[in-house]
DNA sequence: CGTGGCCTTGAAGAATCTCAAATAATGTGG
DNA sequence: CCACATTATTTGAGATTCTTCAAGGCCACG
């Protein structure tokens, strides 16, 4: 456990924030991984301190992003990959035929955009869920921080590698799957964010609509509510709009352990 | 246009292959990326020449698999990634009724195993399709090397980036396409692969059966044979097994179109 | 207090899957 | 080189799952 205290501890101020340069916030907060509550599920995670003062060399720029506000939207110009300070995103594309598909819902920690990287432009947009910080990390200056440091370098590798293998498990799930099966998955991954970020792992509130989360699942926003009314049928759950309360993990488990190890 | 030739010219040997330090293959052929005639597909594309020739010191393991071998397996400890010379594998995971899911087909020039860095072991395992030919590269080798480069950096996130793409896309597809969206996406894919690689894009041979590609779509092999006869009940191909020609292109990219852009 | 967004539920329809059988292609062992 | 086993593919018919369309309720917000 961490102490709270110390991510609003005054920081010496060794660079501006990037926010001051560009004079948008009003706020011009100087924001450093080596203390924030985060550094053990964000960039930082598994680093020396060395390393992760170096990362407090970077120019970061922090944000408060309301909710429904877009961070960026896809096609636009690469500069910076995002990291989750509070609030959820969702990642989404809008289909030719103008629906969206959502790919992804972000947590404090999480990193945003590196999908990015292949085409120098955002491949998906990134819309706040409910009002949200973030900050931003300027993706040049930490390419050059990284090629001083092994270390750093693994963990970007990591990162990125942990997002295919995320990717992965999303895809197995929308293509070997029935609608209990994939809400299931869906509710467990939830639940497990929950509990790594010391919320609980039974109870928690979703910041996402039916329709997002159907898009996610690949599955139809009715059939997403009917799951849910099954579920709390057969007692696995206590649905109440976005409040969840998970009642029989055990059971909640066996229906997706029968189709994913 | 390359010439063929260059790959067979015999190499100054500043390292030793690593076949040879484990005494396994009958012919230690030494492998070198700036002679390679997958250059521009593979590892090395978009590299300055003095790039490409950091990776010549790498101690490539160059090795053939016979169909249906595998290369690695999901849980394998992670020591190399893999990049195809000649043939086709296919990534796979073990679902736990016993299932398999593939989670793509990957052709010459592409990399194998990025997957690994997440855990520090193999997330999928990877199975030649057909008599194939690969590259071994030592990962901690290539991140060595990297360190020193920042364009190799660059292409490292931009190969990982780029696999993070491909997946999504991928769950776009599985998330919000019908059978025959899936199987156009499928085909265009594969024509557009086989066009970079030199081949006809209009005319080929998969290296994968019904099933397989089932399981890559999200669909049942009785449903992917189904609609390959509806597509070319349509005139848009014409289908043999195996061997595939693409009759109306257009008409087979309006098919998917509708729903990706 | 009305409006719009979100959620739930029902009923009918469509897409896909399952089961089954026939055929073709491939490989194996004698 | 042939007979046989095995695997891959195609196609049909019925079952199942999910979607579509429709209606109504709940809740937050101006």
């Amino acid at each position: 456990m961490h102490t709270a205290t110390l991510e609003n501890r005054p920081s010496p101020l060794k660079f501006v924030s990037s926010r001051e340069l560009h004079g948008a916030a009003p706020v011009p907060l100087q924001t450093q991984c080596s203390t924030c509550h985060l550094k053990d599920l964000c960039l930082p995670c598994g680093l020396a301190t060395n390393d992760v003062e170096r990362l407090d060399g970077l120019q970061f720029g922090r944000r408060k992003v309301k909710a429904g506000a877009t961070l960026y939207r896809e096609g636009d110009g690469f500069h910076h990959i995002y990291a989750v300070r509070s609030g959820t995103f969702k990642s989404s594309l809008t289909l030719a035929d103008g629906r969206e598909q959502v790919s992804g819902f972000h947590m404090a920690g999480e990193l945003m955009g590196l999908d990015a990287l292949a085409q120098g432009r955002h491949a998906s947009s990134a819309t706040a869920l409910e009002d949200a910080e973030i900050c931003s990390i300027p993706y040049g200056q930490l390419a050059e921080v990284s090629a001083a440091s092994t270390s750093l370098q693994m963990v970007m590798g990591r990162m990125m590698s942990r997002e295919i293998v995320r990717e992965h498990s999303l895809m197995v799930l929308l293509g070997s799957m029935n609608a209990e099966e994939r809400l299931a998955a869906f509710l467990l991954n939830i639940s497990q964010r929950m509990k790594a970020r010391g919320y609980s792992s039974s109870e928690f509130h979703l910041r996402m609509t039916r329709a997002e989360i159907g898009s996610y699942l690949g599955m139809k926003l009715e059939t997403v509510s009917r799951t849910f009314s099954a579920f709390q049928q057969q007692g696995l759950l206590e649905v109440d709009k976005r409040h969840i309360r998970i009642l029989d993990l055990q059971a909640l488990t066996r229906t997706f352990e029968q189709r994913v190890q």
